[in-house]
DNA sequence: TTAATATATATGCATATGTGAATATATGGA
DNA sequence: TCCATATATTCACATATGCATATATATTAA
């Protein structure tokens, strides 16, 4: 994938939100990544369905649920675009939430 | 600028090739760029001002000329994406062509 | 098989985006 | 002043994008 076909699927703020989210957590199911973001889950699939036409995410089966994770196979460069998302400090109070949201609900269910 | 608006700014492909170019040559006038790229004068023009209204790119008038430089206020990881571009394995030929293109002209004018 | 849950896809629509062509503005020199 | 050069902006148009709503598919349990 070129450059900037990659920095298109990481410009919509629900896809980058997601992808984000995934990276951190490591695997998240659709329903997961609808409540934390707080988005109907017809908005979520789509962008998770962008992503992985992309090659950016896979997803995975398991029963009813259908679990999204980062593909391993990425190019260094993309890993490191990632990474560097995942750990800095220029994400907005609204993207913490969500994994704050997402952490809550892990512990307390 | 949140992650994604900056991501959108490196989305389309023109704009991606005219920052990569600026970053690793430092300081470059619309004229260079448009021959660099092979790209119609407005066209260039028009991503340049999107680049400098969203501050990633500074502007300087010298006589005729206005040079375009990446922003050095530009915050850590933004310019942290940009350096990786600038040295990555990731750009298509067509990239590399237009340095090539511009280092060319420079050097037998 | 039927119902319930989880996820994906299709449709219609409003808005955003990129483009070429034409035009406007700014600078420098004759 | 008038003209040439360099850059910016406007306009009309086609295409792309994101959204809500509705519907389809797959899985599980009864």
């Amino acid at each position: 994938m070129c450059p900037h076909q990659f920095f298109k699927m990481l410009s919509d703020e629900t896809r980058l939100r997601c992808l984000i989210l995934i990276a951190r957590e490591g695997k998240i199911s659709v329903g997961e990544l609808c409540l934390a973001l707080s988005q109907s889950q017809p908005k979520i699939s789509r962008h998770l369905a962008i992503l992985r036409q992309s090659g950016v995410l896979l997803d995975e089966r398991e029963g009813q649920w259908i679990y999204y994770q980062v593909n391993p196979a990425l190019p260094g460069w993309m890993r490191k675009v990632i990474a560097g998302l995942t750990t800095s400090k220029c994400l907005k109070a609204e993207y913490l939430e969500d994994i704050e949201q997402y952490q809550m609900r892990k512990t307390t269910q």
